[in-house]
RNA sequence: GGCGGCGUGGCCGAGUGGUUAGGCAGGGGCCUGCAAAGCCCCGUACUCCGGUUCGAAUCCGGACGCCGCCUCCA
């Protein structure tokens, strides 16, 4: 049985399934009007773990994320650039996707578009409008929030206390500071698609809506995104919903936001706000392991000193597939446990593993397991239990691949320069010529590889 | 004003009412020709003050500090 907190309810409790052996969720993706930031790579990662976990554990998963390609910003951005909306999109849908492949993520099974649902969301909005839980404004269609009784459910808090604190801007023809745009019309220049209340472009709230309700149906199993969502995006997800008569999302999962701590360290050393920038600088193994190390709906420091630790401990991992020359897992592939061969050792860490992933996700318990493993796979080896060291070594492999995280033995392309310069060290050891074995060592770290004497010779690596 | 979260050893970061989290860094040792990798050992922790308890970092109350949401945001 998997638990997870539903934001809904605020606690962790049973995920009940639409349909056993089925998990289908929604996850809420990116407008695509700039590079991705930090905190897309979180929230990608958090919930890429979690499909991968449901998936190994056997469930079938129907994964779908959204990509929002009609939005203020990216008009924004069209216009300072004077190019079209289409190119913005287009160039930043690649620039997301290249950050996604570059981190590891799998790519969801639908990725909706918010521009070709148009039609549908003005079917909706209108049917919004025939039962007077919306009203049209000079600027637009708003929805009337005081039509869904419990309208805060994910807020945590009543109608009059949201009010209360809410600040009053813009539009002032709006019945409650709280009512937000269904669609707003359009303005010279801007995109627009035709509707009966007037042509324009829908409002954010309402692609969610319909697209997960179209590619997963109705009383689907997990809606997820960050915690930023919760209010007020998810709740107005949640009212239209209600005013449509559609049941919708069973549970409701938030990660953690990413904070940037130490200010004067990323001024000064590495402000890696965006996320294409830290790919560029650092092993994106890093990143899923910083993000698998604490809870997914806790805060994470992302900064150079907790990049750094990440890096080496990444280091540890390697060094284990190294030593035992595992494959290469994890990647666009999913991981199946049933493909795996679970016994003694193996069967108790899986075992261990899954009741702490089981229980919210408890990915930083789950990492401290396999480290565990790990040291106990090298003990195995040391004492010279070669075979059983293997096994334990590779579940490790197998399990941090179920987390997405592949652990590289890491092949190079060695010249024949460094080549040759192995071969002679090789040979001036077996010679017992100890300082020209010394000589040949340093020729090869200055040529950037790190140097360690294996059992058949000299293993060459890059940092 | 309303709602919510957090405060763990040098750093990151889990967790349970009573027995080692884990990683990184540091110290010592084993192994090694020397290293590296690996292994072993070491150190210290639970913001403060009360309370409940045989026993609390873990429950309750209070204080202090930090943060978030109520507005576009992953």
């Amino acid at each position: 049985m998997i638990r997870l907190y539903d934001t809904a309810r605020g606690e962790v409790r049973d995920l009940s399934l639409r349909s056993p052996g089925r998990v289908s969720m929604y996850v809420c993706g990116p407008t695509v009007d700039n590079l991705p930031h930090l905190g897309h790579g979180r929230f990608t990662l958090v919930w890429d773990v979690a499909r991968r976990w449901f998936t190994f554990q056997g469930l079938s998963v129907h994964y779908v994320m959204n990509i929002t390609d009609v939005d203020d910003k990216i008009i924004a951005r069209a216009s300072r650039e004077s190019r079209s909306e289409n190119a913005v999109v287009t160039q930043y849908e690649a620039e997301w996707w290249g950050a996604m492949d570059r981190l590891g993520v799998a790519r969801p099974d639908d990725t909706p578009h918010a521009t070709h649902y148009v039609d549908e969301m003005v079917e909706l909005i209108a049917s919004f409008l025939e039962r007077d839980v919306a009203y049209v404004t000079s600027d637009g269609v708003y929805f009337d929030v005081s039509s869904v009784p419990d309208y805060g459910l994910l807020a945590g808090q009543p109608l009059e206390s949201l009010r209360v604190g809410a600040r009053v801007e813009g539009n002032d023809e709006k019945r409650s500071p709280l009512d937000f745009a269904l669609w707003k019309n359009a303005k010279p220049d801007e995109p627009r698609w035709p509707a009966p209340f007037g042509d324009g472009r829908p409002g954010w709230h309402t692609e969610c809506v319909v697209m997960s309700l179209d590619l997963l149906g109705e009383s689907f199993d997990l809606h997820c995104g960050g915690l930023d969502l919760k209010f007020p995006h998810h709740e107005n997800e949640r009212a239209q919903a209600e005013a449509a008569h559609k049941t919708f999302a069973r549970h409701w999962a938030h990660n953690g936001w990413v904070m940037v701590g130490d200010e004067k360290m990323s001024k000064s050393l590495g402000n890696f706000t965006s996320l294409t920038e830290l790919l560029e600088m650092t092993d994106p193994r890093a990143y899923r392991l910083l993000v698998l190390r604490s809870h997914y709906r806790s805060p994470i420091d992302v900064k150079p000193s907790t990049i750094a630790d990440a890096e080496r401990a990444l280091d540890r991992l390697d060094s284990l597939a190294r030593r035992f020359g595992l494959p290469v897992l994890a990647g666009e592939n999913l991981e199946l446990a049933s493909s795996h061969a679970w016994e003694d050792e193996s069967l108790e860490l899986f075992e261990r593993v899954a009741t702490l992933m089981n229980d919210d996700l408890n990915t930083p318990s789950a990492v401290a397991e396999l480290f565990d493993a790990l040291s106990s796979a090298n003990v195995m080896a040391d004492e010279g239990h070669e075979a059983s060291a293997r096994r334990l070594a590779q579940s490790v492999s197998a399990l941090f691949g179920a987390l997405g995280l592949s652990l590289l033995a890491g092949s190079h392309v060695v010249d024949e320069v460094t080549q040759r310069l192995v071969l002679q060290r090789d040979a001036a050891r077996v010679a017992r010529n100890w300082a020209e074995a010394d000589l040949l060592r340093d020729e090869l770290v200055e040529r950037g590889w790190i140097v360690e004497d294996g059992a058949s010779g000299t293993l060459i690596r890059r940092p």
